[in-house]
DNA sequence: TAGGTGAGTGTAACCGGTTACATTTCGCTG
DNA sequence: CAGCGAAATGTAACCGGTTACACTCACCTA
């Protein structure tokens, strides 16, 4: 391995020098630069970025929890996440947690101990182990968002978003909708539910809980859900799913039911994957920026990384659209 | 920032019995250890990652080369691949390439610089520079895989799984079939078409270019093709897409014309997605083993790491299983 | 000419661990 | 009780950069 000494070496100069010349070309006289740098070629020489990081305490790595990178809306974020990052000159240290803690704690300490500058968590659970008094290690809570974050966020107007949705639906017509939820606890699921009811209250409908179950995000979880509307007395005659994946799925058992969307029964999702404009009939949803919440998330993360301090409290709220397409039409 | 001299003090021991304790518990004596990891604990200690890797020249990290995370296939072989990684202590840092060789070699660069212990890429491109005379970085190449790869490799045998989905096609008596492969030039293509090409020769049928279309894996190319297909004078009765992604641009398509699937046209596709079996109608398609070619490549890149040379030129075929679903029917 | 200035460069301490080697401790045998 | 070897522990060099501080020297001013 070659490395700074043999540099200096080569090029008759100290080892600051090489470092200054590679580091702070402006410091050192065109002459020795020119030199340094016919050393540097000739050798084959790259800093070993172990001893760099070591050395300045920086490692311009980011960890990345991520609750399930199987979702298609993920996918989108981290790749948006991953190229802000690049672009900035920092890597990614991916993490599928599963939504598993001990996971998300695992890696969170990374950070602690140095091998990363800063952490972006897509699930809304805080992975530091409150460690009394500690200054928090530098993070951005982004997508699934906690509701006292300790930290800048980046998301959605769920509530907004959903209500928007459910708007929709009741303009076309119906008044027994069913809603396939996410996972209980979380806010996300809560918002959405929340903007849902505020749509149904306006419209004067009562909120009707056994019209609403329970997903996991999964097209299977969509599909089991279904099962358990259609198999009411009153089935809904249109549904909200909370995320593409799960509206895929219901949209599966209810041809297999030998219904007809949106004649039979309206379906619409969240999030507008690749696949929602693509699936038969393509899928009402809603738009959401996925790349935007992570490039805006690493700009965050970075500000606080550097100190640019005014960015410590911040909250992004970003746009949602409504795509509205062939899997929503008026109630039979 | 607690340091291993602070708690060599504080357990009013040297600095090499703190190391010791922590690393090989074995060699200390049980009274000093329990004394170490008590001041262990009372100071909050964690060892500084960044001085362990540099002086230890290991960083249990590797870099994953995608190259798109967008891709339904790779997300889940990225998620194979971080679990086994984690499992074994490694840490992965992720690159989006998107196919641009500048920047799988700027990440490549992390394993020559010594921040990343080895390299995992799913494209067939080598994205270290020949440096002369030098030994190769540890590598595995995986998925999308070189002909003539200078390393180990995990992969399907895509000629057999083409040729099993267009013999399941034969069988049900097409012999007018479209394809819509992938990007030229990629040896996976190739070998896909190979397969393709095979399973005609045996049933006596000859090669047609024209009902060849190239794509690009994403969903929006498959509807294209399916499109170019369609308009001909005599549209094929089935079509065999290389990934699953294409297949469901390609039904969406289809219906678009009016068309019936598989009544007037089969589909078969290539990945088993998620979505694959809640399409309309379900797809028929390869099913791949996604997480274990991740899990797989990994275990053959600490193989070289941990130079158990035995692996330093294996080359993994995983297996595949043609599922036959609603999307392919008899010829009309 | 003495003295001051600043650009360019060198010397060496330092980051926080790991580990080779030296030293001490301790139990055991003769 | 001397003597020995093994076990336990300490000392300090080392990894490869970065950078504070010291130093040299050309150039300028009073």
């Amino acid at each position: 391995m070659t490395n700074i000494r043999k540099v200096a070496e080569l090029a008759g100069v100290s080892v600051a020098t090489v470092s200054r010349a590679l580091k702070t070309p402006d410091v050192v006289s065109p002459g020795t630069r020119d030199k340094v740098l016919a050393a540097v070629e000739q050798a084959d020489y790259r800093p070993n970025l172990t001893a760099v990081q070591f050395r300045s305490q920086r490692t311009r790595n980011l960890v990345v929890l991520v609750p399930t990178i199987a979702n298609t809306f993920f996918a989108r974020v981290i790749g948006g996440i991953q190229e802000a990052a690049q672009r900035r000159g920092y890597g990614i240290l991916l993490c599928n947690t599963l939504g598993d803690e001990r996971t998300e704690r695992a890696y969170a300490g990374l950070v602690s101990t140095r091998q990363a500058d800063g952490l972006i968590q897509l699930r809304a659970h805080d992975p530091f182990t409150t460690s009394s008094g500690q200054a928090r290690p530098p993070m951005v809570n982004a997508c699934e968002v906690l509701d006292a974050a300790p930290c800048p966020t980046v998301k959605l107007d769920n509530r907004a978003a959903a209500r928007s949705v459910t708007e929709h639906l009741l303009a076309l017509g119906h008044c027994r909708i069913g809603m396939i939820k996410g996972p209980r606890n979380s806010p996300l699921t809560r918002d959405r539910l929340l903007g849902f009811q505020d749509a149904l209250a306006v419209a004067g409908l009562l909120p009707d809980e056994s019209l609403v179950f329970p997903g996991d995000f999964t097209p299977s979880s969509g599909y089991r859900a279904a099962g358990d509307l259609l198999s009411r007395a009153d089935p809904p005659t249109a549904i909200f799913c909370e995320n593409d994946e799960m509206a895929m799925g219901a949209m599966r058992r209810i041809k297999e039911a030998g219904l007809r969307i949106p004649e039979d029964i309206s379906v619409a999702g969240f999030d507008d994957i690749a696949f929602a404009s693509f699936c038969d009939p393509p899928l009402t949803t809603i738009a959401q920026p996925a790349e935007d919440f992570g490039r805006e998330a690493v700009a965050l993360l970075l500000d606080i990384i550097d100190d640019r301090d005014d960015a410590a409290d911040e909250h992004r709220i970003m746009p949602f659209e409504l795509v509205t397409r062939e899997s929503t039409g008026p109630a039979a």
